[in-house]
DNA sequence: CCAATCATGTTAGGTGGCTAACTATCAGCC
DNA sequence: GGCTGATAGTTAGCCACCTAACATGATTGG
């Protein structure tokens, strides 16, 4: 079988020559589900390839960054309760993230002055040289991936890929959502 | 690459608060490539979420259609590096998912009869009941996912997605591919 | 005031992704 | 024939995700 040039679609191209043995399958939904998958994989790529060259993932920076934010410079502190809320992942894998970066010497622990249970964590100036030297080329990464739309494209993928969001979390709520109010 | 690694989602939105601090920095740019980290997030998490209720995940899915493919109830083999290049995944990942599939009665491995080096893996009766059961529903999953789009608006989407990927295999080539130059 | 409940962080165990190294086999080429 | 190298599958070890269960500390209600 053709191996490099087909790497496009590869994994799910099985699922379209399905969908064809089933009848009334609509085919353009398929389609735009395997490209919509595909794309979103390479983009993902493209800035996990930069972090993973930094010696980062994908959730380590997602933490630095939740510290980063809104402090531009200064060093916030948060939970990682909240860290873990606001990065979309669990208590326990948010122990293992900070875990990492605690021992990288890019965040530390403390204890929070009036509640024992918690911690704050806080990012060490050499995560602020990290991020420094991080920051610019991922943006730039971002900004060339999507110079090929024009403004107006941006708008349609923005605007079309906002209702497809809108039906996923609708129709098929995430698990620990209490979406449209109906379940159950 | 991994299989998909969409999974994260609402992390993203710290990237925007920061990316204002940044001049000359393509908002718009990064507003696309957040809502196209999330909605693919979002549509993977509906086809994941199915599969989970029934003991699979995306990973083994993607085995199971590669062997269910082209044969229509037929028991296709392949190679467990056949498998590995067509669902994206490396040989020793492969033979994981293979073990927890094999162990389920998903799988069979069996010597290849003219190179003692390879195996032959095929799927069970066991295998192709479940997918007859889970199939219909996963189709139904991405019509109704993509409901909320006509025609037009698909193609549309097919052809920016394809600009956005084909852009991120260009300008970025996956590690192992030699992507716009001369593949071996 | 104390017991029940809730919240926080951690641990344990499972899955699935990776790289790197290993074994066995095959294929080519002196 | 026997090196040499490529290929197939596995193994080992790392990381990051999950759920479930836990210990500790805070909160609240009789």
């Amino acid at each position: 079988m053709p191996l490099l040039l087909l790497k496009d679609l590869p994994r799910y191209e099985c699922l379209l020559e399905v969908a064809q043995q089933f009848p009334g399958l609509d085919p353009s939904a398929c389609e735009v589900f395997l490209h919509l998958l595909r794309t979103g994989d390479e983009a993902f790529r493209v800035t996990e390839d930069h972090f993973h060259a930094k010696g980062l993932s994908q959730g380590r920076f997602t933490v630095l960054m939740l510290l980063y934010n809104k402090t531009c410079g200064e060093t916030l502190s948060l939970t990682p309760a909240q860290l873990a809320e606001r990065s979309g992942v669990t208590r326990a894998t948010m122990t293992g993230l900070i875990d990492t970066l605690e021992r990288d010497g890019m965040v530390t622990r403390s204890p929070h002055p009036e509640d024992r249970r918690q911690l704050r964590v806080e990012l060490t100036p050499r995560a602020l040289g990290l991020l420094a030297k991080i920051l610019p080329e991922h943006f730039r990464r971002i900004a060339s991936l999507m110079a090929v739309l024009s403004e107006s494209e941006r708008r349609t993928m923005v605007r079309l890929l906002s209702k497809i969001a809108a039906s996923a979390a609708e129709t098929f709520p995430a698990p620990g959502t209490s979406g449209s109010g109906v379940a159950s």
